[in-house]
DNA sequence: TTTTTGGGTCAGCCATATTGACTTAATATT
DNA sequence: AATATTAAGTCAATATGGCTGACCCAAAAA
């Protein structure tokens, strides 16, 4: 809205608007569904999944931080947690620093699952990507970005075209590797 | 796969497989998280906004047809369903072709809250545009449609380069008037 | 006439979410 | 040292939105 020449532009693509709802439903349907059928086999639904995704990438992350992460309630996430811990797939030790603080990580067990159901998603999304041309993809991201609406997630996606050197490390140090905002 | 270089230059980005999971799962939580408040006015879920979606898409479209589009079984509708026919927002009757179908179509009222739901939802989708390039839009639309498995609900959408003159009628045509695919 | 189809319904189950209240242990504050 | 706060866990009750299985009815098709 803010500049009347970018809005020009937009106007004309206003059924995508409409559109790109629909693409939202069928898409995440899809992307979901992909992993059910290797859930259902352990017995699990989309509520373990989501918590075997967050521990594998923040190794260490404390409940509280996977409670705001997840948007939902301790005891919600506790029905879940505990069957991942008691079934072994998720470890839940004492902090050194906090002993309140319990660090979630995945055995390997649960990093072996975590593995299947992260490729059985990137495994669709490489697809898509390889059908789209190249250039989609950041168009991709940087549309998705934009519907976060909340600044700390969107906060854990590293700036994409102005990327300063300095902040650049050696290794492949994704967003992956980075701890979770810990800002109460 | 098929193309070895398309596959090089995909392989540069292969975190970003791992970045596109995660945005996924937060786009798709804050897009559907606009909508929850005004849902919730009305007493309604996500499941009844569904349903007010498609109806208002396809005006007249079977039961049979939304069960297929939703992907959920006849029982699971029929809770929402009557309840958004016995409250006023959507009516039901019967066909005069075949008196056994029975043709859904929104009521004033459902029109009005299903134009403030698409609202919230599209404003949300225009701020991403607004904040993206405008060449991201089609990048976005292309993954999205790629990440979308079953061949009848990509077929909802139209081909969006190469678009056969005949197939562009005079009107806005898009998507949204298109009936549905009746096949089984 | 018989079968199939579209739609509806009853009954029960399960997964995932909610609120509210309470406990325990550990850390922080005063 | 006493008190408050925090992190985590738990119990109980409730809601939503899925599911299966078993039916029924009426209309259309075979």
């Amino acid at each position: 809205m803010a500049d009347p020449k970018k809005h020009a532009s937009l106007f004309l693509h206003e059924d995508s608007l409409h559109e790109a709802v629909e693409l939202l439903f069928f898409a995440y349907r899809d992307f979901t569904g992909v992993a059910d059928a290797l859930l259902a086999e352990h017995g699990f639904g989309r509520a373990h999944h989501r918590v075997l995704h967050f521990v594998a990438q923040s190794p260490g992350l404390s409940v509280s931080e996977l409670l705001a992460t997840l948007r939902i309630t301790k005891q919600s996430l506790s029905r879940v947690l505990k069957q991942l811990v008691e079934q072994g797939y998720v470890t839940s030790k004492a902090s050194g620093q906090d002993a309140r603080r319990r660090e979630l990580t995945l055995t390997d067990k649960g990093q072996d699952l975590q593995n299947r159901l992260a490729k059985a998603q990137q495994d669709l999304i490489l697809s898509a990507y390889e059908q789209a041309e190249a250039s989609s993809v950041d168009g991709f991201r940087k549309v998705m970005l934009g519907l976060i609406q909340e600044p700390l997630d969107r906060a854990r996606f590293a700036a994409p075209a102005p990327q300063p050197r300095a902040l650049r490390s050696k290794g492949s140090a994704s967003v992956a590797n980075r701890p979770l905002d810990r800002r109460r």
